[in-house]
DNA sequence: CTATATGCAAATTCTTTGCAAATCG
DNA sequence: CGATTTGCAAAGAATTTGCATATAG
């Protein structure tokens, strides 16, 4: 089952609509193999001639960022965009050269932050990591 | 020496001038226990009767961080905050109930992330980790 | 049919910028 | 004095909201 069919799945057995701008943002959304912003996807659809409102477009990134099937990739400028979220794959390697998003699990991470969580008392509820550099193949072609 | 001492020695040596509002900015910063934004902190001088223009935050704020002497701080929701930066402590570990900010040093995390990029051949150049949950103090008051 | 979702335009909020006046060193 | 910094007000982004209309189920 596509990443499509299993948002639009998950969507509408919690009782949303399949609605036809919501399916063309879905289709738009899988263009992209970098993080990308509302302003860019909507700009995006709007190129190409599909009349989808602004608000709508927020509203969807948003909703489908609530049920995890988009996350939210910051980068230490402040800027963030949204990218395509993998079940169990939580964390991102950023390329700052092309954009990719590679993800990965951080198994180990859950240990390093486990064993700080006891020592501090500390109960943690969530947690965030990325990292950005250069991928391979951005190093072969020179950035 | 203090963190404001710190900031203004470090400052001058690059040739940036202590003015009256960057002392005022960092003594308004150091009343923080949690992430704070630039308005917030123009509310606080504002309220007080300090008259500092907004650009003037805004700059000392971004100029604070570029030397690390502030972090920034994300939320998965996507807001985004400052704390004073300790040198060497580069993640943190964010109290949802009081806000405070525990920071950490990622030492392991950085065996973690070598071992990754060296599989992935993905060049890393930073990363950014970021927990949050509820601080000790918190749960002992049953949050 | 009816609740949900859309689209629009206006309202907010956040941040940046240009430039003359003020000020630190 | 001269370069940096400030403050202002306006410009520019980014995001949210209210509400009438459209539409999926």
């Amino acid at each position: 089952m596509s990443w499509s069919e299993q948002v639009l799945t998950d969507l509408a057995a919690e009782g949303h609509r399949l609605t036809g701008p919501r399916r063309q943002i879905l289709d738009y959304i899988l263009r992209y193999t970098a993080p990308f912003t509302a302003e860019e996807l909507l700009a995006a659809l709007h190129e190409t001639g599909v009349q989808v409102g602004r608000a709508t477009v927020y509203r969807t990134l948003e909703l489908l960022q609530q049920h995890e099937w988009l996350r939210l990739v910051h980068r230490p400028e402040g800027e963030h965009g949204y990218v395509v979220g993998e079940p169990g794959h939580q964390h991102h390697l950023v390329c700052r050269a092309c954009g990719k998003v590679i993800m990965f699990e951080g198994c180990e991470l859950d240990k390093l932050l486990g064993g700080l969580a006891e020592r501090l008392h500390f109960r943690i509820e969530g947690h965030w990591l990325e990292a950005c550099g250069v991928c391979h193949g951005c190093q072969v072609a020179g950035a």
